[in-house]
DNA sequence: AACATCATGGTACGTTCGTATCACGAAAAC
DNA sequence: GTTTTCGTGATACGAACGTACCATGATGTT
């Protein structure tokens, strides 16, 4: 055999590559020439590792659902250890990750599960550069998934969604500890807190929104699941 | 003078055609020559009217949120009268438009405050094909305004959203009338409510969620602004 | 009737895109 | 040391796109 290269690690960078380009100009906007100067090869390698452009697509849409999984784990362990260790909500949440400050940068107590709540909310608003990237392209697959089968059928876009899951677990676990105002329901905040989150997460994106109010709507609404 | 004609009608054609090309290919798929073919007439005849694309996809844009505008204000003079004349929403609001079934479809009263409130917020969620259509051009515009400065300087991503101002001017009356909650702040839960309705909206068009859960999900949120 | 102008069709041009092809250097296997 | 396979580069190809150009009815005006 010939000399042998870590095909992962190479996929990975221009997988990378292409992250930084769509950030940048769309990922409509994406080309293999622009993704293969901007990782620094040649346009022949990208085709070498990704046959074609539809997988290196989905190969980057792996990748990214599996960063944000990390990404909210973290702040989750980081967060709130107080309400032991919820389930953890792995890929396939909604767009977002990361945010800004240091954790539970809400109105809420240090831990407890009103922080880890707040840090899971707070992970799907687009705060830093990183994040915002991440919220755009989450959210141009996601149209693209409306009118392609393949994107459709991947599992970012699985239904019972893991950080719905995820969520409602602490919420559960809050209201058994009797932390929960009366008439909260779990599986049903869960959802329209994600929602919420994913919307001003949104706003915040295009710029309708600043991160501060977006903040504070999501705060807001907390304070009326949470007992104050 | 020739044979003049209507220019506008024209246009407007001509936008209608690309708005069902765009929902069933998606708005990156759309291409000059199939507008054309959609609408019926030559290519020339697309470029005589729209010099260049992307003034067809500003004309686009702008019909489509004048056209949603319409039809929040229609739903929202179906629902609910009782609550006076509230401030026209006008374009420029969040994504969708049309509530599948009749007015008021929710759990509240037939008419009254909540009800428009319902009306309205319902109204961004895709229940039938042309709502389906809307926000999913809708949302392949925000994200096409993330990096196209063109696009993110149009009207409709500016920023106090006429949508919230309708909303907010919703609650507030509904608040001086004792319908709330202690707590509720009429801007902040207009904000969260029309987060979790542009988010829900968002789920229910890539297929994560049902509709009826989505209404389920906003329903239980709207207990918890208005006294039961 | 002659003309100017609007409206429309057909077609060609240049670019860019994704993909395929050809070619060559390098290193393990025999 | 030859051979075979992997890694990499440069380039070519066919298609599709947006746009520009040329031609020609149709229709008011003069």
């Amino acid at each position: 055999m010939p000399r042998r290269v870590d095909h992962t690690q190479r996929r990975t960078e221009i997988a990378e590559a292409l992250v930084r380009v769509a950030g940048r100009r769309g990922l409509h906007a994406v080309g293999m020439r622009e993704v293969a100067a901007e990782a620094g090869v040649s346009l022949r390698l990208v085709q070498y590792y990704f046959e074609t452009k539809e997988k290196l697509l989905l190969f980057v849409l792996e990748q990214l659902t599996e960063r944000f999984g990390e990404r909210v784990s973290e702040r989750l362990r980081a967060a709130g250890d107080a309400s032991g260790s919820g389930p953890d909500p792995g890929p396939g949440g909604g767009p977002g990750g990361g945010s800004g400050g240091g954790p539970g940068g809400g109105t809420g107590g240090r831990t407890g599960p009103r922080a880890t709540v707040e840090a899971l909310l707070l992970a799907a608003l687009p705060t830093d550069d990183e994040s915002r990237t991440f919220h755009h392209l989450y959210t141009s697959y996601a149209v693209l998934a409306v009118t392609d089968p393949s994107l459709a059928a991947q599992p970012f876009i699985k239904r019972p969604d893991a950080a719905e899951e995820a969520l409602a677990g602490l919420l559960r676990q809050a209201r058994d500890a009797d932390l929960l105002r009366p008439g909260a329901d779990p599986r049903l905040d869960a959802i329209g807190l994600l929602a919420m989150s994913a919307g001003l997460g949104t706003s915040v994106l295009v710029g309708q929104r600043s991160q501060e109010s977006a903040v504070a709507a999501l705060d807001h609404c907390l304070n009326r699941v949470f007992r104050t």
